[in-house]
RNA sequence: GGCCCCAUCGUCUAGUGGUCUAGGACACCGGCCUCUCACGCCGGGAACAGGGGUUCGAGUCCCCUUGGGGUCACCA
């Protein structure tokens, strides 16, 4: 048995995006799970689109996901010398010959062809020249292409897709389509399997956009005596109007950059991603890194394309709801130590990290993550709606405020009288905090919720958030007292 | 337009001829819980694109129609 080898062969021209990002963890998953390898090789011989900023961006994204591989990266442009060998080869065993017609005229013909609704491949012109015409022309120093001779034979070639099944084209439909460029450069469809031939990749799993690149590339194989890969088409990602996903259509919500910059959790994306287009067969949707390599399997990748069901301008929703339910989900199951890593570089960012939350206070920080996790949608959350927590400079949203605050006059006595309460407390834990504060309304006669809720706005500036008293423990008597005593900041 | 692929709730999907009055998840709507908001729990609405076959029996197999997508470069 020949070693499972797979490859993840972007193109450097933009970021990393939601599709791209798909394929490279399918091949990934299927590396994994059958001991294989995974090639990174960076196709970049567009010289006029492949950018070094985007390649970054592919690498940052891959590193970002947690998708390594075991070599490369590779570049394409590197093996320019394999490519033109292989080309030379073709031409020698009789495999491609020299087109000596121009673009314009070529142009031309197509165009004809549509007008005329026929079939607008190539005519062949330049297939049956005869030894004498090719010297003539060359010593004219005509330029000219190589094209791939697709072999004459009737009926059909196919191939088995592991994920389509049996897909066959008539010999009859296929193009005399050219390999080398005018300025001797080859193109991506022979560059793309000479370098999977040397990379003996035995898998290639890619995007359906591909199919009618795969009918071509066989026939390559078979011209260089090379075994064939096994295929596996992968069904598109399209949006939510059923077109292609791309970055330049879509911007930034397609960019896996995107979701490291808005908080999500690495593996939870890995895990919303796999499940763009597969499913284990049975209702599990979450998986650590080792059950999705384990549950993984080509066979069970669906035909058909999946929509990425991002909602733009939703005020609830900035992506796909799923994906923001996985991250939830991830959010606050995920072990405490690998989440405060995480919140660490959120609170690092915005100025509010304290060194001490590694040290003396490590075990504040860790239970306070716990205590309000499991309200936050994104990593982002605790440095904004979890602010209060770790710094004074927090704000006071509106609507709270509004609700809860300034809709009673006298919470201006009444939260600094709970202050100088709870600075006299003997012991400010749980049970007692809340006793007094119940204590408080009984004797104003108003309802707790006031002064609760009243609290909860002016201690943490939200509306929601975790009980009212597990709050105060968290932030602890001195700072909570503080907040308290600071009301009349809020009538202002 | 030619060729190719696809087709189950709004979205992701389960379903490989009978157990499908089609299951799960997200989203949506109710309810419970409650100091708020989530979570959680309970419940609800929501789909086999249409038409022909085959079969005792079809979401499942075949054909047609329709719809969607891909691809037709000296881009990758």
């Amino acid at each position: 048995m020949t070693e499972t080898r797979l490859r993840f062969p972007p193109s450097p021209t933009g970021y990393l995006h939601i599709g791209g990002a798909r394929t490279a963890l399918y091949n990934w998953l299927y590396a994994k799970k059958n001991n294989g390898k995974l090639i990174l090789r960076i196709e970049d011989t567009d010289a006029d689109r492949s950018t070094k900023e985007s390649i970054q961006g592919i690498l940052d994204g891959l590193d970002w996901l947690g998708i390594d591989y075991d070599e490369g990266p590779f570049f394409q442009t590197d093996f320019h010398d394999d490519h033109v060998t292989s080309a030379q080869k073709l031409l020698d065993n009789g495999s491609a010959y020299k087109c000596f017609c121009t673009k314009e005229v070529l142009d031309a013909k197509r165009e004809a062809a549509q007008a005329a609704k026929q079939q607008r491949g190539y005519d062949r012109t330049c297939r049956h020249l005869s030894p004498e015409e090719i010297a003539e022309k060359e010593a004219a120093n005509i330029p000219y292409v190589l094209r791939f001779k697709v072999p004459e034979r009737t009926g059909t070639l196919g191939y088995d897709d592991k994920i389509l099944g049996r897909i066959e084209s008539n010999y009859s439909e296929l193009d005399d389509f050219v390999i080398v460029r005018s300025n001797g450069k080859p193109l991506y469809l022979l560059c793309n399997v000479v370098d999977d031939i040397r990379d003996r990749i035995s898998h290639i799993i890619r995007g359906q956009d591909h199919m009618t690149n795969t009918i071509k590339q066989i026939l390559l194989y078979e011209a260089l005596d090379a075994p064939q890969p096994v295929f596996a088409h992968m069904p598109l990602t399209l949006d939510t109007k059923k077109a292609k996903i791309s970055k330049r259509s879509h911007g930034e919500i397609v960019a896996i950059q995107f979701y490291r910059d808005n908080g999500f959790i690495p593996w939870a994306f890995n895990n919303f991603l796999a499940l763009l287009g597969w499913s284990a067969g049975n209702d599990q949707e979450f998986f650590t890194k080792e059950e999705l390599i384990e549950a993984f399997s080509l066979e069970r990748i669906n035909k058909s394309s999946a929509i990425f069901n991002y909602r733009k301008n939703d005020p609830k929703f900035f992506t796909d709801p799923k994906a923001i339910y996985i991250n939830e989900h991830y959010l606050r199951t995920m072990d405490i130590g690998a989440l405060a890593v995480m919140v660490k570089r959120e609170l690092v960012a915005e100025n509010i990290w304290d060194p001490r939350y590694d040290e003396d206070k490590k075990e504040w920080y860790l239970s306070t993550l716990a205590l309000i996790r499991d309200r936050f949608h994104t990593l982002k959350d605790f440095a904004s709606l979890g602010r209060a927590y770790f710094a004074e400079d927090f704000t006071v949203e509106p609507k709270p405020l509004k609700k809860n605050v300034l809709k009673f006059e006298g919470l201006k006595e009444w939260l600094p009288e709970l202050a100088n309460r709870y600075e006299a407390l003997e012991s400010f834990n749980l049970e007692e905090t809340e006793r007094v504060a119940r204590e408080l309304a009984t004797e104003l006669e108003i309802k707790p919720g006031i002064i609760i809720n009243g609290m909860r706005t002016v201690v943490t500036g939200q509306l929601a958030g975790p009980s009212m008293f597990d709050i105060l423990m968290a932030i602890g008597r001195e700072r909570v007292i503080l907040r308290l005593r600071n009301i009349d900041n809020l009538f202002a």
